[in-house]
DNA sequence: TGTCGTGATCTGTGATCACAGTTAGGTTGG
DNA sequence: CCAACCTAACTGTGATCACAGATCACGACA
């Protein structure tokens, strides 16, 4: 149907941009990294995202263009873009002819997750392992340091959600690998709703739970700079979370 | 800023949908899976996704939302829709005030890609090996046979891609394993341009090369059910592949 | 009292228009 | 003849309008 999207321009023909600015001349303009500034599509979509890691949209949440359009004080045009790459993603989904809505896993689904989250996230915490720094040791041990203080008496779930996940994305950053980091961002997408709304609503698993063990251990394991225990340590974080959810959490058929 | 979206539904208070069937009755209308209508811009979703892969699409090219929508034949929206979606898998990418275009990989960007594609699809290989059917192993050893023959003299670049793709995705479909079928495909979304775009260059690479022995191991081990053998094909597949690839194309920086 | 039909309302999708910013090409001045 | 300016065309982004389809609630009929 589609012969050639683009007949005119031979791409081959344009190997060097122009380059707006003038060669040759340094200046301290260059040194500003010319703030794009941010489009709004994509500041509703950041908004959208952060809402969804943090699983403040419960799953089979319905979510309407204008009614979000209205709430961010923008028009429909952004949400529907911020709309179509997460449900791109899968990060949500639009019913054929209702509305769009935050995904209800299966269980099958989710366990299919978790699958390849072990495989993924620990092959991001042994690769970070191998070349963390000590610098990034103590940011990933300050956040640690926040999620127990967040699960302490009295619990403060939202304040642990954030920084159980800025402990772990401060983990996986050490790898230096930006396209892991984005494929494990769309994976959270797809699980938060349902591992954060679960430790909202139950606090109790925090305290005393198997997440400070296995992220002491995750610690221990990268001062030690060893990758095989690291990755177990995170494999156990991420299984006893999912067994926890298995077991309690609202999962579709 | 944005406290809740939807302040007026409580999900809870929404358990069960209520269903337009009527419940224990079973009738033929109960046969047909509710037909959705693709939508437009799913389909030229679609569409580029396949260009894109085939490697139809150079790195570099520069793609206009006007130009696209004059050649399908639809209007501008829904190639804002495809767009968005791809530009979040950043399989396109929008450059700040210019146009958009298709991704070059940096050298970096190419080796991150290959190492995750080793651990994504050395897993799925993996996994596919342990549940394949009959059916399914000689469904793959059908493409085989159509890349080879579309390898021979004289080679069919056009059809050795596509017999390629159709392998390793009735390979790793027999996994069982949609989420991780679809991040393969992001996968290969991102890597088709550089990788496709080369063997449709240079055929020559195909007859005799790595690719046809990589496959005929990769067959034995499913035959034998032996997953690790069929990872350690598919690794190598992969690499050589990739080598290639760093020794021949382009790559920016 | 239970069930079905029906209309108002809201849904996402697509098209069209408006706009600021950039690019490319042509023209003018040196 | 070369360079610099300047204009015109084109870029993606955002907003607004139009429309088919689905949902939901109310009301009428059995």
């Amino acid at each position: 149907m589609v012969a050639r999207v683009q007949p005119s321009v031979a791409p081959q023909s344009r190997l060097a941009a122009p380059g707006a600015g003038k060669v040759g001349e340094v200046s301290a303009l260059d040194e500003v990294g010319s703030l794009q500034h941010e489009t709004l599509g994509e500041r509703v979509t950041g908004e959208l995202r952060a809402l969804l890691i943090a699983g403040r949209l419960a799953p089979g949440e319905k979510l309407s263009l204008r009614r979000v359009a209205e709430a961010l004080g923008v028009s429909m045009m952004p949400v529907r873009e911020a709309v179509s790459r997460l449900a791109a993603d899968k990060a949500l989904e639009v019913l054929p002819g209702r509305a769009v809505r935050v995904p209800v896993l299966t269980l099958a689904q989710f366990r299919e997750l978790t699958r390849i989250r072990l495989v993924v996230e620990g092959f991001a915490a042994e690769e970070a392992t191998k070349v963390i720094t000590e610098a990034q040791i103590a940011v990933v041990a300050r956040h640690e340091a926040a999620f127990l203080a967040a699960a302490k008496d009295p619990p403060d779930p939202a304040a642990a959600v954030g920084a159980n996940r800025d402990l772990h994305f401060a983990l996986y950053e050490a790898a230096g690998m930006p396209s892991l980091i984005e494929m494990i961002s769309r994976l959270w997408l797809k699980a938060g709703p349902i591992l954060n709304l679960d430790m909202r609503h139950e606090p109790k698993r925090l305290d005393g739970g198997s997440a400070v063990v296995a992220h002491a251990q995750l610690l221990a394991a990268l001062r030690r700079r060893d990758p095989a225990a690291a990755r177990q340590a995170l494999v156990e974080d991420i299984s006893a979370a999912a067994e926890h959810i298995e077991r309690t959490a609202r999962l579709a058929e």
